[in-house]
RNA sequence: GAGCCGGUAGCUCAGUCAGGUAGAGCAACGGACUUUUAAUCCGUGGGUCGAGGGUUCAAAUCCCUCCCGGCUCACCA
């Protein structure tokens, strides 16, 4: 059932509309309403400016009519938008009879309103707008969510997004938060001379990851192109070119399971560094999150779900092996040379499907059973297996490993970093050993870029990048525990 | 893909175990009220109980199929 406002729409528009919107011809438009006296004012402007001293101001103001209370000759009501919110008050001696009767009338919770009017202070000294002008600035048909308990049905919150942002305060700070995040980002990279670039979100190839890509065709090439699941290959060709600091914030997309950690497209925050190493990286990414907390939060320390995080540097590292051996007594050895000996191992530890797994997943299964959900961290987990990485480069002490970590919070996997690979003859390699990989039944295994290793073969500087998901990061300073709660419009299944 | 939970008025929720005329608050509508703020007071209307089928004299309630969502698992490092 739809407002009243909407049945009178049905029986005769020309009411509303003349009745309402041509009343005000010549007196207040739309532009009168919002910008008066050279200013425009939102409700927190409004309160920051004025709230100290009201006496005699006159303020323009617009916002959705959130609560009406009706007394008579007088009537309040609450104005908001995205920064806050703020009471106006109607007296009919002081903005004349008619057009008291004609606010009554046509003014219902979920309009748009804008009112001219003297700031003055209530008896219990809430900040208000005395009207004396007002206009309706669109009619909303459907009636707003209850105004106390809110929106809480997760589907209408997340199919009808704009909802649960005029209903739930918590949903508004979530993506403030995530854009001021992207701010600062943007703002700390670019200081240490960081290029901001774009590349390719259609590629020929996708590669950079392991995940399946979304499939398209391109009508006039003739040829299918992928969605990107990593814009690494061309950020690293960026590097050849001479593009020392560089970084890329954007989406990526991997065809597959949808979760409370996971959404088809997503937003990563990749960054390369000519002549640094992974050690160096480590470095600086305590230096992101020391600023990114500071100026968010005020603080080195949060609380995520209840348990505190303390981002004060330098975060504890672990070395992968040594991780796996505390929780299973094998050394790196077995782990990578005894692979029917690991499968019983992954079978005990019920890993799933352990059977059918290739050398590197069962690897990779069996860290995640076992240590993965204890990383409440932060912490770095360090020198990977070369087995797992076949973009980072081979560790300087040991050729089994390469020199990569990512970084664990709350036992999420928040970033991935390592010196990259700049050998073209040994890039070759590992991208044949992924192919390998596949063959034999991983279907996430890294495609091989012909065209990646020529840029290589070009000379890539020692570089060292890191990639950070940006949806999770979010979800961390948010307090949240799902994905869907920091995306505005997350993938949801089409409803008829 | 599997298991569990959920879908009842615009919103938030009872009612389902144990079948018997579909409820409350807010919102809406009519009335009273010139400093209220979840305004208050009096009155009124409002339902494809997710969809379809079955059992039954009778289904929101029991059975089956399907749709949508959530959580867990699998998958996704």
């Amino acid at each position: 059932m739809l407002a009243r406002t909407a049945q009178e729409l049905k029986q005769g528009e020309d009411v509303v509309l003349e009745g309402v919107l041509t009343r005000w011809e010549g007196k207040l438009t739309l532009d009168q309403a919002v910008v008066s006296e050279g200013d425009a004012f939102d409700v927190s402007e409004v309160k920051e400016k004025y709230d100290m001293n009201p006496e005699d101001v006159e303020v323009s103001v617009a916002g959705r009519v959130i609560t009406l209370r009706p007394m008579g000759k007088a009537l309040f009501a609450h104005l908001q938008d995205a920064t806050g919110r703020l009471q106006i008050y109607l007296r009919q001696d002081i903005m004349g009879e008619s057009s008291f009767k004609d606010f009554e009338e046509t003014i219902d919770p979920g309009d748009l309103l804008g009112v001219k009017g003297r700031l003055f202070r209530t008896n219990t000294g809430e900040l208000t707008v005395e009207v004396k002008e007002w206009v309706l600035l669109a009619k909303s048909l459907h009636p707003l969510p209850e105004k106390w308990h809110g929106l809480k049905d997760v589907e209408v919150r997340y199919r009808q997004r704009y909802l649960d942002l005029i209903a739930n305060e918590h949903a508004r700070r979530v993506f403030f938060l995530r854009s001021r995040l992207i701010s600062e980002i943007r703002r700390f990279l670019d200081s240490r001379g960081f290029l901001e670039v774009e590349t390719p979100i259609l590629q020929p190839i996708a590669s950079g990851a392991n995940a399946k890509p979304f499939i398209t065709y391109h009508n006039y090439l003739e040829q299918n192109l992928y969605l990107r699941i990593a814009p690494e290959l061309y950020l690293k060709r960026l590097i050849v070119g001479g593009i020392n600091r560089v970084y890329e914030l954007g989406k990526n997309f991997r065809n597959e399971g949808v979760d409370t950690t996971h959404n088809p497209e997503f937003t990563m925050l990749e960054f390369y560094c000519a002549y640094w190493d992974y050690k160096d990286l480590m470095v600086f990414t305590e230096e992101l999150f020391s600023y990114l907390l500071n100026q968010l939060v005020g603080g080195l320390k949060i609380t995520y779900q209840g348990k505190e995080l303390d981002f004060t540097p330098p975060f504890k590292r672990y070395r992968y092996f040594e991780l796996l051996e505390e929780k299973t007594g094998k050394d790196k050895d077995f782990f990578l040379k005894d692979v029917e000996g690991l499968r019983r191992l992954a079978k005990e530890v019920g890993v799933p499907k352990a059977e059918t797994l290739t050398h590197a997943k069962l690897i990779d299964k069996v860290f995640d059973l076992l240590v993965e959900d204890e990383l409440w961290g932060p912490c770095f987990v360090i020198d990977f297996p070369k087995l797992l990485s076949p973009l980072a480069k081979t560790h300087r002490e040991d050729p089994d490993l390469v020199e990569r970590f990512e970084l664990f919070v709350a036992g999420k996997e928040i970033a991935n970093a390592y010196t990259e690979l700049n050998d073209p003859m040994e890039q070759r390699e590992r991208f044949l050993e992924q192919l390998k990989e596949k063959e034999m039944g991983d279907e996430e295994a890294m495609s091989m870029d012909e065209d990646f290793i020529k840029a290589l073969e070009y000379g890539m500087p020692p570089t060292a990048g890191e990639g950070i998901g940006i949806d999770r990061l979010v979800m961390l300073l948010a307090d949240v525990d799902s994905i869907r709660e920091v995306i505005l419009f997350p993938a949801l299944r089409q409803k008829i």
